[in-house]
RNA sequence: GCUGAAGUGGUGGAAUUGGUAGACACGUUGGACUUAAAAUCCAAUGACCUGAAAGGUCGUGCGGGUUCAAGUCCCGCCUUCAGUACCA
């Protein structure tokens, strides 16, 4: 009988749906281990060859520990909110709950063929009420904390409200709003209602403010700003603008400190820890206050540099600051006026593009310097940014190369603070060498002593303060799009108001256009029913309710508007791997015991591009929900893994520039050509293309001609990103259709290593066949299977134990790649061998199955076993019978070489150590000197010590 | 500019972490089987010297170094990819 896979893979992908074979259980005697994949977002166009990479290599270590002994948990769900569903819609009509279903049909249909062992009776959609009423709910524990300072923790909003009726805002050490004003227990008790919810939102781990924001006229939206790119929005590629508006965020930054030093206690790749601990950015220094000349304000400026205060010659603030108006005098009026002007008018991605050019212009005011008194001017200058820091900034021309560049460019003062620097050129601002000098307190001291010098006189003095910084933004969690969680919010005379938990979920309404309406309210302004009526808690018709003006709605009975913005696409995807533990809980997003039982992922696998977003987001939600004590640990994934991504191989072909000629690629260079790219699934494994496949592709190519070389049309190739219009996409449909789901497999692992980006080739694909056909032939000998039940020989047995030994070294170790190859050498050998025993075949397909599970599961079954073969216990490498033939060994002695012994390698090392010494005994007797003791030690050579 | 990763045959990639470089696979060439093709099997395949074999020389981006021994460790360059970018 033949290999069929076609049969057999659908036999047995029925056998585990039918027999639940996956399903994990929450209550277990076996060890857990959660093996997590990214789950995905289902676009329309379905998945290409690319996608499973990672879930493929999941899959593997999901049924390898399965084979070990573990109760493994594997699910798999869909992130199913999103903008291209919703784009779909607004440009066809089509609700996007429709083209999410059949795209998860489609999803899941693909999946299903590549055998994956996930445990789909925890299937989650982030779109499905069900799921949704939980990220509802975890805004509202948001809502209701704030970050205490003191217990470096999240803590209900109530223990905040104790603190003020006490003692006012003035003790309390919270993370908050930068421009809260302090008040006492007194004023706290006589402000009004509203003014208490106020000050609230201030300190609320969720708040609303008006925030300047990265808006997409284009996408009709806010984006956060792992979002764009280079200045464009990621999806898309349109541009950008910042936009004051009213929006939601999540206050992140309280955890800046804590997701920090969390990188330290978890296994995760060294370049996505990287890429988040410049994501928040930390800078340690001081913030400095700069009285202004003639003014009562100050400028506050934070400098990781308070050392070189004296060195300050003038300030710089961004051209956005609050006091440029307030400061600039008459005479400069014009000159900054217009240089504000011409600063708003450039793009974000003009200012980031261009940083050259210096440009500024000087305000007329001056600042006091805090320590010497004297006046400084004070300038403009879009080399400072407002967003960050206090959007000024002290400038020391002689230490920083920027402020060099702008006083040299202004002719400004460069006063020079450093001990035996030459600064005429440039700044200098190598902390570890600078003495400071003409600085008084400060003078002859080294970098670190007048960093602690200089912060502490600044404190005493009352003019500024050690300060840690970070870059890290607090969130913006509000997107004016139709398909995304609504939030459970409605407004009382302007005041954000949350739903109690027990009326969730509030389920999306239906709209008719999903576009922003007319007054560019977010697309659920176009909703009938979409406003919140207190008396009988539910969603009602907004008939009423226009707008969220407070005067209206007020005269409704206790009717009132609802939220009209959404949440942002990572929401849902914050927290969802503790919704697998327990998917199907109505009163918790996972109870109590199966988050003791499952705690945290064990191995999560997904792509790097998740780093600064997903990934962040889902740590900073972790960690709250751990000090709400509503999760038992505070970080979700103990092991990440990045698969590289599979790019595709484009075919280009050759058009002679101006005709409709095209030229094969050896000729190109005889003529002006143009590059074009055509479907990759009409060349063969030779970069050969049919001129008449290439005729019934495309209208274009009908009347072409074709210039040949040897008869033949040769393609060019380019490895770039699968996708559709590089017509490099290969379907993996196709794949499992004419060389099965285990070719699919093995061959993605064969590939190359999985952290790795590398190229897809078809044509490779027939290596890993045909050791599925040769695996199958030492089954079936001839038409019928057989095995034996002889005892088998030391060689067999020699081939069986070192694949043991490899492969299960390879799992632990994450290369796949190669444990493909020992099982084609494993295959070879015992085919060579003639070996059809059922003790070296058993185990072999053990060993295989976590690869190859259905050819594995039909040839286990017909081996005689009932059970699945995923139950099965991993063989065990019993270290008797890995023979190597022999290799040299180095004799060292005191170091030297001295010569060298060919050694079998499974000698003992007593046998090793008689061996060298009978040899030792013959070499000192032939040189006349008396024998030295001879020790094996670790590592390749072996000396012989005196 | 900064941070990180990586440079090995025609190609994807191995190399027990300092111990016979190129496993395994693709591709190519030759052969067997076949009317033919497909499939399958066998052989060769880093470069160079020699008709071939035997044998030898050179070979892991470049230049040095450490070592009995370097793809692997150290120093200095070059190149590619990824992330980030006026962060005070």
């Amino acid at each position: 009988m033949q290999y069929n896979h076609q049969e057999i893979e659908s036999k047995w992908q029925r056998f585990w749906a039918e027999n639940q074979t996956f399903k994990a259980s929450n209550d277990s005697d076996k060890p857990k281990y959660y093996v997590l994949d990214m789950f995905p977002y289902p676009s329309g166009a379905g998945l290409h060859v690319g996608h499973p990479l990672g879930y493929i290599a999941s899959d593997i270590y999901a049924r390898y520990k399965r084979h070990k002994g573990f109760n493994v948990l594997h699910p798999q769900g869909y992130d199913s909110f999103g903008l291209p569903a919703e784009q779909y819609a607004i440009q066809t009509g089509q609700h996007p709950a429709k083209t999410t279903e059949e795209n998860i049909a489609t999803y899941r249909r693909q999946l299903d063929q590549i055998g994956f062992s996930f445990d789909w009776s925890r299937e989650v959609r982030t779109s499905n009420p069900q799921y949704y009423k939980w990220t509802q709910w975890i805004f509202i524990q948001l809502f209701n904390s704030w970050y205490n300072k003191d217990s470096n923790k999240a803590e209900d909003i109530s223990t905040l409200i104790v603190a003020f009726e006490k003692d006012g805002n003035t003790t309390v050490n919270a993370v908050c709003d930068e421009d809260v004003t302090s008040f006492t227990a007194e004023e706290w008790n006589a402000f009004s209602d509203k003014e208490q919810q106020q000050i609230l939102l201030q300190y609320r781990l969720t708040f609303l403010s008006d925030t300047e924001v990265n808006w997409c006229p284009a996408l009709g939206t806010v984006l956060a700003n792992d979002e764009i790119v280079n200045g464009v929005s990621e999806r898309g590629g349109h541009p950008v603008i910042r936009k004051k508006m009213t929006q939601w965020s999540m206050r992140i930054s309280a955890y800046a400190q804590r997701l920090l030093d969390g990188l330290n206690t978890i296994d995760w790749p060294q370049p996505l820890k990287d890429s988040q601990t410049n994501w928040i950015g930390r800078s340690q220094g001081a913030m400095v206050s700069f009285p202004v000349d003639g003014h009562d304000a100050k400028i506050d400026v934070f400098t990781t540099r308070p050392d070189t205060i004296f060195g300050v010659s003038f300030m710089t603030l961004a051209p956005e600051h609050d006091l440029v108006s307030k400061i600039t005098t008459e005479s400069q009026k014009a000159a900054v006026e217009a240089y504000v002007e011409a600063t708003a008018k450039r793009s974000e991605r003009d200012r980031m593009a261009d940083v050259k050019t210096i440009s500024g212009a000087f305000t007329g005011g001056y600042a006091i310097h805090p320590f010497s008194g004297e006046k400084v001017q004070i300038w403009i200058g879009d080399y400072v940014l407002a967003s960050y820091g206090t959007g000024a900034v002290m400038a020391v021309p002689c230490g920083d190369q920027r402020d060099y560049d702008f006083a040299k460019h202004f002719g400004i003062d460069i006063p020079n603070i450093f001990e035996g620097v030459d600064i005429s050129e440039e700044a200098f601002a190598d902390k570890e060498k600078t003495i400071i000098a003409n600085s008084d307190f400060l003078n002859g001291l080294k970098y670190k002593k007048a960093m602690k010098t200089v912060i502490y006189e600044m404190e005493k003095q009352g003019i500024g303060y050690g300060k840690i910084n970070y870059r890290l933004r607090d969130a913006v969690f509000s997107r004016q799009r139709y398909w995304g969680e609504p939030f459970p919010v409605y407004y009382v005379d302007g005041m954000p108001q949350m739903i109690d938990a027990e009326h969730l979920p509030i389920v999306l309404p239906e709209v008719e256009k999903y576009l922003p309406t007319e007054d560019g309210q977010p697309p659920l302004g176009n909703a009938d029913v979409w406003a919140w009526d207190t008396n009988t808690n539910t969603v009602m018709s907004n008939e009423l309710v226009i707008s969220n003006d407070s005067e209206k709605s007020d005269k409704h009975n206790g009717v009132y508007p609802l939220e009209l913005n959404t949440m942002p696409g990572w929401a849902g995807s914050s927290y969802y791997f503790n919704r697998y533990m327990d998917p199907h809980n109505d009163t918790e997003f996972a109870s109590k015991e199966a988050l003791d039982y499952w705690k945290q992922v064990d191995l999560y696998i997904g792509g790097s591009e998740h780093a600064t977003g997903h990934l962040l987001y889902a740590r900073f939600w972790q960690k709250f929900l751990f000090d709400r004590g509503l999760v038992p640990v505070d970080e979700f994934a103990k092991k990440l893994i990045n698969q590289g991504m599979i790019l595709g191989t484009s075919a280009i072909v050759y058009r002679v520039s101006g005709s409709n000629q095209y030229v094969s690629k050896g000729l190109k260079d005889q003529y002006e050509i143009e590059e074009l790219r055509v479907d990759v699934n009409l060349v063969n494994s030779a970069d050969e293309i049919e001129v008449n496949d290439l005729r019934n592709w495309q209208p274009q190519f009908k009347d072409a001609e074709f210039i040949l070389e040897e008869g033949k049309y040769i393609v060019g190739r380019e490895v770039e990103k699968m996708s559709k219009r590089w017509f490099n996409v290969v379907n993996p449909d196709r794949i499992c259709e004419e060389y099965g789901a285990d070719s699919l497999r093995l061959f993605e692992m064969f590939l190359g290593p999985l952290e790795q980006s590398k190229p897809w080739k078809t044509s490779g694909i027939s290596g890993v066949y045909s050791f599925l056909k040769k695996l199958w032939k030492l089954y079936y000998n001839g038409e019928e299977f057989s095995v034996s039940d002889e005892a088998p020989t030391k060689e067999e047995l020699k081939t069986l134990h070192k694949t043991i030994k490899k492969v299960e070294e390879d799992i632990e170790n994450f290369s796949f790649n190669t444990s493909v190859s020992t099982f084609m050498i494993a295959v070879n050998e015992l085919t060579a061998q003639k070996c059809n025993k059922r003790a070296i075949l058993e185990p072999l397909l053990v060993l295989v199955s976590p690869y190859a599970p259905h050819i594995a599961e039909e040839l286990w079954s017909q081996l005689g076993h009932t059970t699945s073969i995923s139950t099965t216990a991993f063989p065990i490498f019993d270290g008797k019978h890995l023979v190597e033939s022999s290799k040299n060994y180095p004799i060292s002695f005191n170091g030297k070489m001295r010569f060298t012994l060919e050694l079998p390698l499974d000698m003992t090392k007593e046998e090793m150590e008689k061996v060298v010494m009978a040899h030792e005994k013959t070499q000192a007797q032939l040189q006349g000197r008396t024998p030295k003791k001879v020790i094996i030690v670790p590592g390749k050579i072996i000396n012989i010590v005196g």
